[in-house]
DNA sequence: TCTAAAAGGTTAAACGATTACCAATCGATA
DNA sequence: TATCGATTGGTAATCGTTTAACCTTTTAGA
């Protein structure tokens, strides 16, 4: 089968304590032992199992990863960026997919915690985290919010710049001469609220009214990309489009973006000629699109390794309630294609 | 901290062992100290510790997933499809990304062999696998590939009806009118000599000569969307239409696809009038196109699920060497759009 | 009533590491 | 020379379970 630790003392004539000592650097070991540890160590093709020192360390050396929806390619980007950083430091993420669903979410938060994982990397689906508390009890286990703010529970916390890239975008298209700019979100998360901020601050700095019918919110959110495709943000835009005034859409984030176009190209709506369009979070096929969409980019490989850092550093430092909690901000960048 | 059996076994009066018992239904148990134990377990919310549980029993209850690239969508379906079915068998799924690098990949496979999971699926990047004998040595553990078949190691395989699937879709293509019908394939590993024998088979079926010409491959494999839209099937794609005879173009892949459509696009040329275009590999963007995409779908959900049982079979009956080895085909089909 | 078998429960040895504590050796110093 | 401290190594307890082996009772059948 597999050699132990004990196989190796033997074969090194040494006790495991100080096969142990060789292998962690514990303790002063004579040279000359050292090496003979660590002949026999290859010589037996010896791997430390990890079940037997986490056992006695009392800790697994994962992070759970809760992922609101993994048919949202940006959560993957985030758990990309967070895996590299956490492999560096021997940690290793543990991806777990919430479907959209509070419920599987909580679900999902339970297994990580009964298979005891060392910290929590959360992407909320809604923001009520009430129930953590009584889940984590008085244990030490740092949690880490990204993409959207919880309520009902502290962590460390990043977001995108969601107010400024909102605002951004919304400028631009005024600068291209817009004045009937609509809005259309989704779940009216905070998240949402602050794009939703930025779009009416470019408004009100350029002079423009806000219009409460340019705003659609509320839509249902889905797990499949297709159904999407004919979801709430489709009917939302035509119902602008019947208003006959609107002649720029920005879209809250990607999901929505998808009934948006759709809509558009469907009812013949010449884009950027009759309406111009712009979306919140890039995405692979904004690009292969005619015409090409642009977007406000995030970086959401950076909030990853943002998100591994943090976590990290409290495992490292045990530091959860030394320093108060971190609140980052990932920048986001205008992305101009043809569509305005 | 967190309640651990003992204390269990003392509040409920009892021995360890029988809380064992009770807990794992291993031995009756008179029902009045069953419950006496229960109330013990929820008072406590007791949990049990997983690390200590593995470390006696020998097993970690997760399957490691080897990923060639997690940027390419089918990937993340097949991991959905092998989660669903691990999960109802108390597995886990531990997914890791080779970003078709080979040596990243025989990295990750050392690395949950370190971590001792109980079984592995691989997606190869390369085909090569000699040394995965080598890493596992002479224990007990079930392999299960998808999507490539491996050379130099034996183990379940899964895969697409590739041959069938690019046989269709030609011959529909065909049907349509066209003679001069090209293929751009990428990497040639055994699913791509599948289809392009496939492809052969239409034309020949038709009594139509097969024009080496057409027939473009060994496109270097990137892990970047974006560089994908200039890579090599780009280029390829330039070069047939130089040729000027080219009616029909059918791509090998969802990631060769992208430069197709790309230079189709960017060269002006009109699809499907003056060129038709259909790919192997089904994917949300190609909805979103102008025209939208004709493709033959793969089931990747299904090929994860198909994976999962089987690994779940061999889990169960040990059985790895009883029967030989599981060779599956999961079916495809053509989904018409606008492109043909 | 006696015996064998079944049932209910306990003891203690694993699983494979880590680590606090102890013992021996050796120079160097007072 | 006796002592001190550092260095090197070993002993054994421990982490939280599982499980084979064993000991008592009960139960059932004759």
């Amino acid at each position: 089968m597999k050699a132990s630790i004990k196989e190796v003392a033997r074969l090194a004539g040494v006790s495991v304590a100080t096969v142990s000592h060789v292998l962690n650097k514990t303790k002063n070991v004579r040279p000359e032992t050292r090496t003979r540890v660590e002949q026999a160590v290859t010589k037996l093709n010896y791997q430390i199992n990890p079940m037997a020192r986490n056992l006695r360390r009392g800790e697994t050396k994962t992070i759970g990863f809760v992922v609101a929806n993994m048919a949202n390619y940006y959560y993957l980007d985030i758990a990309r960026g967070l895996e590299q950083r956490l492999l560096k430091s021997g940690y290793r993420p543990l991806l777990i997919d919430s479907q959209e669903e509070k419920h599987i979410e909580i679900e999902n938060v339970k297994n990580l915690l009964a298979s005891a994982v060392d910290g929590l990397v959360i992407a909320p689906t809604t923001e009520d985290f009430s129930y953590l508390k009584l889940l984590i009890g008085r244990r030490h286990l740092p949690v880490v919010f990204v993409d959207r703010r919880p309520t009902g529970f502290e962590g460390d916390l990043i977001l995108a710049t969601n107010e400024q890239g909102a605002y951004q975008a919304v400028k631009m298209l005024i600068a291209k001469g817009h004045r009937e700019v609509a809005f259309i979100g989704s779940r009216y998360d905070s998240t949402m609220m602050e794009r939703v901020i930025g779009y009416r601050r470019a408004l009100t700095e350029a002079g423009i009214p806000v219009n409460t019918n340019y705003i659609k919110m509320g839509a249902k959110v889905s797990v499949s990309l297709n159904e999407l495709r004919h979801g709430t943000s489709f009917s939302q835009t035509r119902e602008l489009l019947e208003l006959g005034s609107v002649t720029a859409i920005f879209s809250g984030n990607n999901l929505a973006s998808i009934g948006v176009f759709t809509c558009l190209r469907e009812m013949g709506v010449q884009v950027p000629q009759e309406v111009a369009f712009m979306t919140f979070d890039d995405d692979f096929w904004l690009t292969m699109t005619t015409p090409s969409i642009s977007a406000v980019a995030q970086k959401p490989g950076e909030i990853g390794k943002v998100a591994g850092d943090i976590m990290i550093e409290r495992l490292l430092k045990q530091a959860e309630r030394i320093e108060g909690y971190h609140n980052v901000r990932v920048s986001t960048r205008l992305i101009l294609r043809e569509s305005c």
